[in-house]
DNA sequence: TCGAAACGATTACGACTGTAAACAATGACG
DNA sequence: CGTCATTGTTTACAGTCGTAATCGTTTCGA
């Protein structure tokens, strides 16, 4: 155990396409999913049953059992798995200060004006 | 070659360790590094040494000679380190939107509102 | 009924990571 | 001068990740 303590089962890159899989629609078979996401990324069918058992083992997605074949579906919620991607962005690379993130993006100008404009609108909200 | 194609040198969570003393004081020796890094890290000599390696290795830190030993120093900023690994997430997790970035932390409650009222600072200078 | 198709499970394998230990060369101290 | 400490280099080794191939079993169509 000498790694897995600092990394309590992240979801990987290649894991993560498989999972807004499921995200957008859910439940599928392995097949589906192979469908709907080694299209793009052109993984084998093989592929993409390695990573749904990945996922299982991790506790990620949930497989009720159809027949002789699974249904898949997200045990952990979008948003969660967001929340904790974000909050973890800005604890290692801003000290945990969002508002400094946001000064990066700004000072980097990789805000669009669209962007600016939305949030604009988000923060009248927030102070309701 | 199979996955550095989709993974261009990146620095992993131990190398930004280094980085990061690399970042607040620079040149240093791998001595030093270990003194400051280590410390909090519990990471032997040897470890940060195989990090200054690594790194050397992904041309993200550059080696001077000074008599028998070796001066770090940081080739890449972390500003642009920083810019790019939140550009990573945000493409990632936001279609590339950096106000839905925004929207979520908010949404999540994970804005203070300290966070809130320097956002509102910067909005304004953003804005001329 | 018999072979092909479909499925999950097992095994594979090289690259990357975290974490060092072992080794070789050299320099400093007694 | 000999030995210990220092420093970079090489080797190690288990765990994760990307990407499959293979295997064993079951089912479906001819």
């Amino acid at each position: 155990m000498t790694k897995q303590a600092a990394n309590p089962d992240r979801i990987s890159d290649a894991e993560q396409a498989v999972m807004e899989a499921l995200w957008t629609r859910s439940p599928l078979t392995a097949a589906e999913v192979a469908d709907s996401v080694g299209e793009e990324r052109g993984w084998s069918l093989a592929t993409v049953k390695t990573l749904l058992s990945r996922l299982v083992g991790k506790n990620a997605i949930a497989a009720q059992p159809d027949g002789r074949r699974f249904l898949y579906s997200p045990v952990i919620a979008r948003a969660d798995f967001v929340g904790h991607e974000s909050r973890r962005l800005v604890d290692r690379l801003f000290g945990g200060k969002a508002a400094s993130l946001f000064a990066h993006l700004a000072e980097a100008e990789a805000l669009s004006d669209a962007d600016i404009e939305e949030i604009e609108v988000l923060l009248r909200e927030l102070r309701k």
